[in-house]
DNA sequence: AAATATTACTTGAAAAATGCAAGTGTTTTT
DNA sequence: AAAAACACTTGCATTTTTCAAGTAATATTT
């Protein structure tokens, strides 16, 4: 597995070496807006991401500890990620992604209700995450 | 010159799919927070962008309409590039980065006071834009 | 209990993106 | 006129991502 590689000490290239690949962000979309916890659910994504890069980005977002992975207690062949709190705090740059792309991406699609939802339900989140 | 292919017609894979390459948004940040106009500029950064990937995000970003390319009136040699209003708009998904890796990516330092500073000059950007 | 399906990977080969070192052409400076 | 600076470009190596199949373990169906 891959390690961390800071190209320097910029927070905000500190933010890129660690989720700026094509996957990982969309990935944390659907755990913080869609509550999806399985390989199985993240493959189904309209953007379909391939299943090694998607098996790698899991173990990297683990190593990396903004997700947590755990056997899932009801089905042997499942494994469930869980977000960490370091995970659940990605979602203001989700946010401001969002506002962006809504204003300059044609056909930008994402549910009001489903974001406000999200900041508002940001603190059971967060609490799930430290109960871990 | 690559063209913009959408994922989804998702905001955020919208967003990552024109920022979410590995420099983009370094060189927005070097033009949102430092005025850096100049491929020689961007190429003195800490983070050591090879020339001919800077050349083809730059060429990019003009493309995709976040930046302006001028020819630079006091030297010939020079291109000036210029933020374009789509381009200032990308602070908040800097801002919220600069948050998170603050936060979480060790040793990380950025200037405050040129954070406040860019805040507050938003709208100055933002006119010098406008004005193009 | 045996056969089938599901889940989470792994593998290997192709394509694309990035990185590196060394040019090239134009303009400026000396 | 020569040297330096700037903005690239080129060709090749390396890394990352994609694509298509395959495998192993567990769960479900018959």
């Amino acid at each position: 597995m891959k390690n961390v590689k800071r190209r320097s000490d910029c927070p905000i290239s500190g933010t890129l070496d660690i989720v700026g690949d094509r996957w990982s962000l969309l990935i944390l979309r659907e755990m913080i807006f869609g509550g999806k916890t399985s390989h199985k659910e993240f493959s189904e994504l309209t953007e379909k991401i391939a299943t090694n890069i998607l098996a790698e980005r899991l173990e990297w977002l683990a190593k990396v500890g903004l997700i947590q992975k755990l056997p899932d207690p009801n089905d042997g062949r499942r494994s469930i990620y869980r977000l960490t709190e370091k995970g659940v705090d990605m979602l203001p740059v989700l946010l401001a992604m969002i506002d962006w792309g809504m204003k300059y991406t044609p056909d930008a699609q994402f549910p009001r209700e489903l974001v406000k939802q999200t900041v508002k339900n940001r603190s059971k989140l967060l609490e799930a995450a430290r109960s871990l």
